[in-house]
DNA sequence: TTCTTGACTTGGACTCCGTCCATCGTAGGA
DNA sequence: TCCTACGATGGACGGAGTCCAAGTCAAGAA
């Protein structure tokens, strides 16, 4: 029984540890920073209690066109803070969502995948290939063309587009 | 052992029994009839061995506005053909979504639902409160609606609207 | 009608994704 | 500094889907 209690003490490192190959997630962009400390003021604003989990996720998730799955922000939250456990990633994630700080992606995969540009109104470009998303803005409003005939009495709120097709890599 | 041999002995019933809420699968429907011997002969004209099981499976998903999941299919499937194995749903729902007859829809639930309605070029509406599925055709061409600078070098050949809100009932 | 054979079916093991829960730790206010 | 409610943890759990070896059968040939 020793063992758990060795496992109980290790279990608590909230100390940051520098991430190895940190790039795209932003940070090292001056405007990225900004954009980091707003997203953080706006959760702290909110009534967030700020924990190092809780920054982590939110940092590994900032950056442009960036669509992890909760996996990934796993990992790479994993690199800076080791003993960060899914079952966090998974709560913070829903909870970013349920805020409207991040939309939730389902592509075909199985896997949801986790989008940071959620202010800004948007569509996705998917790689039938090798699974890559872009966000693409078409032109005009997909809600305004579904005529009242065709919306049954439901009270439509939301469209989600989603462009299929082989990226330049993979086509 | 034994016990092994009497489950083996059990395992082939392939004759179908009568649904016994055989409502909506459309088979009573005259021109239902003709779509689904139009649906088996297409089957059968790209070589496929028409079993029992895949007759089943095709006739559960023919229909109006059905879009079941994969494990609906099976329930409805092992009403006619007790025994009818949840691998062979898959397989056979896979096979019919590689030859263009079943169009898989990805809504936010986790499990994917299966639209027969594939001939009709046509986009979803989902119910966020009860998750019910209505097709819909939208006015113009959102393939159209995604201007060459946003395509990013992308081969777009498919897109797929989905649109979200509150059914009557839900609302 | 019988035989042959390769495509199909089966059940169970397995993986992946996500949720739940009891227990423990700690951020932030008093 | 102390308290405590909120948050983190890991492990169990469940749903969805895939894979595989072994057994079965549809359909063509004789």
């Amino acid at each position: 029984m020793d063992g758990v209690q060795v496992k109980k003490d290790a279990k608590r490192i909230t100390r940051r540890v520098p991430d190895p190959d940190c790039q795209g997630a932003g940070v090292h962009d001056p405007n990225q920073v900004n954009e980091m400390s707003d997203l953080l003021e706006r959760l702290r604003g909110r009534g967030w209690r700020m924990t190092s989990q809780r920054r982590v996720v939110a940092e590994v998730l900032d950056g442009d066109h960036v669509h992890l799955t909760a996996d990934e922000v796993h990992a790479r939250a994993a690199r800076r803070l080791p003993e960060i456990s899914r079952a966090t990633v998974y709560n913070t994630l829903g909870e970013l969502v349920q805020l409207g700080e991040v939309m939730e992606v389902a592509t075909d995969g199985r896997a949801k995948r986790y989008d940071p540009n959620a202010h800004r109104p948007h569509q996705h470009l998917v790689c039938s290939g090798c699974g890559s998303i872009r966000d693409v803005r078409p032109a005009g409003d997909p809600l305004a063309d579904l005529p009242a005939e065709e919306r049954f009495g439901f009270r439509v709120s939301a469209v989600q587009v989603t462009y299929r097709g082989l990226c330049p890599d993979c086509a």
